[in-house]
DNA sequence: ACAAAATCGCACAATAGTAATCAATTTGTA
DNA sequence: TACAAATTGATTACTATTGTGCGATTTTGT
């Protein structure tokens, strides 16, 4: 294979995806990870991509927004997409869902573009450019209005207000941190408020969360944990967070990360 | 096998395959790699394809990746340019303003991003991108909600509903179309729906638009003439539309696209 | 905050690809 | 048939790309 093929292949890889991570597409390819390497400089020399620890990311799935949601880190990276996969079983063909904030939730609408006549409402400029892309037919995609976080959520009365228009399925949040004595939490006082109105219309109130978030505060809480129906997390835990929260919350789903979920 | 037949055939491999190796090739064909590099070397000052090491690949982007590019020619950028920055003398300092849909109407926002004080409410994605690049304190930037239109403006009942709650010192709309018979029109139904609701709204109505846009028909009239306060356009409007402008809208401001208009 | 593990990227060795030269072969012409 | 011109192939020295070993750096687990 000609390198600008193997070139093209990982840029295609990687807009496609999201991310790579480098030992993958050596193996793939058939190459040193040295090559690979050298590859990753060129194409993110040309700004094609951005290289990370351990692999390169894509630079924006669109025009030119979504420079928060680069992830700093690929083990992060597939957590989420995994946290976001096994999530997306409770979202059934047909429904109503509201999608708030957070890189994790961004993962789940990446798996929900191709269920079939959904209705989603988000406040994330992101997720609303994701499925403007993949946009599949016989789906309803609403933005609700507001002003916009540094993480490109839109928050705030406009926000709360839009929200307050519909009644949901399905509600699911990203948050910052949660723990037992404030719950889910948020830094952005406008970002709680707005989660925190939504979870009052929805039927099911899902929380979608790495093992990071356990014992992180943000400043202002949204939910007690037996507010959430269901939270997805990963398996890296602590034992002591995961009977804490099995405790409190309706049914925690833990995701195992295995090292080869190359989807 | 002919030279020129050999040619041929190496030159519709690569095509097909968007790439191909010189040892290939010359197995392929039965001849020497010497040979091969000779056809490739005068294949590829013909500009039929590009030499790379180890082969040859297709100019076009079949394997490599095309990027989305806008097709409006520079003279219309300079045009809408120029009409912003006029545009962006009816502004304010402090005052509250709507920005609706429109490329032009992108060209004055990037104008607006240095007014202090200013209130800014858009249904246009991108420009509430381009105010969360270049955030100047003191703006108030809010992006209604809706659903995206192609031209990612948002636009529908939600929309409408999210603009009622406010009222505008200037309401500035670009068009896709105007004449005397149909006023402002726009292809979009939802969109001429939305814009025509905000207009209520408006101590002064604005609209931009170029000199092409005159004698062109949406679907769908959001306005009359007569509604506008301000029209701005360029001098390469014709003389009748220039007349009938002036005699039915406010006031009609034309900008001199000079040549050095370079920002 | 620390140690273990993973990843990075340099320097150099190994491999693969290039181009110049010249000999061998084919082709066109008288 | 003879012979020049063009085309092709082989040899060679040279250049570019890829792989490997290894210490430095970053990330992760406790």
């Amino acid at each position: 294979m000609l390198a600008a093929q193997r070139q093209a292949t990982i840029l295609k890889v990687i807009v496609d995806q999201g991310a790579a991570r480098i030992s993958d597409l050596a193996e793939i390819l058939g190459v040193s990870e040295m090559t690979v390497r050298r590859d990753l400089d060129l194409l993110a020399d040309e700004g094609a991509l951005e290289k990370v620890h351990g692999g390169a990311t894509s630079l924006s799935p669109s025009a030119t927004l979504e420079p928060p949601f680069l992830a700093t880190n690929l083990r992060e990276l597939e957590a989420k997409k995994a946290i976001g996969k096994h999530a997306a079983k409770f979202v059934s063909p047909g429904s109503a869902v509201a999608l708030l904030g957070g890189s994790t939730v961004f993962a789940l609408a990446k798996e929900l573009t191709s269920v079939e006549g959904l209705t989603v409402v988000t406040n994330s400029v992101p997720i609303s450019d994701l499925f403007q892309r993949e946009k599949s037919a016989a789906q309803s995609i609403i933005l609700v209005g507001g002003s916009r976080t540094p993480t490109d959520s839109l928050v705030g009365p406009v926000a709360i207000d839009t929200f307050s228009k519909f009644n949901f399925d399905l509600v699911v949040v990203g948050t910052h941190g949660m723990d037992a004595p404030s719950g889910f939490s948020s830094p952005n006082l406008l970002e709680a408020e707005t989660n925190m109105s939504v979870v009052k219309h929805s039927n099911t109130f899902m929380v979608l969360a790495d093992y990071s978030k356990w014992g992180l505060r943000g400043f202002a809480t949204f939910a007690r944990l037996e507010e959430a129906e269901v939270v997805v997390s990963d398996s890296r835990l602590s034992i002591s967070a995961q009977s804490e929260l099995s405790s409190r919350v309706g049914t925690l789903e833990l995701v195992e990360l295995t090292e080869s979920d190359n989807n």
